[in-house]
DNA sequence: ACTTTATTTCTATTATTCTGGACATATGGA
DNA sequence: TCCATATGTCCAGAATAATAGAAATAAAGT
């Protein structure tokens, strides 16, 4: 819950949700947090008060290469949140999770999503 | 996004999350507001305050009866957070959402789950 | 060794959030 | 109408988080 707790919280604030988003968009390979600064108009400064952040949380990964610092999203990371999601912030009725190891993924299927369960008393 | 940022901050604090997974056990039905108080050792106004801040987030529903409020999880408001996290917060090629309306519901993908892609220099 | 570039750390200030006591409102029963 | 119960609102202090200027570190080129 630990974990959970501060990835919330890495994500609960505009520039960092904005960063998280932009270094999805570069995927794996990441890019250098002067790009961020630059691209997202965050001074270096504050931008790497956000960074150190949301990496403490995990939601990111970063390496050094030449005088750069590449930041990156952690994927796997990110993925074992929606997870955690799932298994305890959500019912076995409202949702499920289970492992297809021939096709190496995950697979979460979401209940009554097409006709939503109205839970607010009738008018 | 801002329903996504404030569903975040919502999640991101500790006496709420443990809120909203208290409210996730009691499903739809819900669960009146003392209770609450009772069971997690949270004082009323400061509970009060922190339903408050959920509720305007989405994250919660409340509805009264008689002289208690009960308050129930948005498990359709959660649902869609985690549809939202995958579509806009990861990669085609990590994750992927369809419809089954045969089914009822929405399945998830999450590639790669099962030999975790190393985004760390080796060592 | 010196300079430039890239980024982080330090520091102080400002802004926001959390907390709980005291008071207010709403409902139902005597 | 008066009382008890259930919950919300107001308020002020305490705690925490965000911001950006200035100084520090780290790497690479000259």
């Amino acid at each position: 819950m630990k974990n959970a707790l501060s990835a919330f919280d890495a994500l609960s604030q505009e520039t960092r949700l904005k960063v998280f988003r932009f270094l999805v968009e570069y995927g794996p390979e990441g890019v250098p947090a002067g790009t961020i600064s630059e691209r997202l108009g965050v001074p270096h400064n504050t931008l790497s008060f956000h960074l150190t952040h949301m990496s403490q949380a995990g939601l990111i990964l970063s390496r050094r290469e030449g005088r750069s610092i590449i930041y990156s999203a952690n994927f796997e990371f990110f993925i074992e949140l929606i997870q955690y999601m799932i298994k305890d912030c959500c019912r076995a009725d409202m949702a499920s999770v289970h492992l297809n190891t021939e096709k190496n993924c995950r697979i979460i299927e979401l209940f009554n999503c097409c006709q939503p369960v109205s839970q607010e008393n009738a008018p």
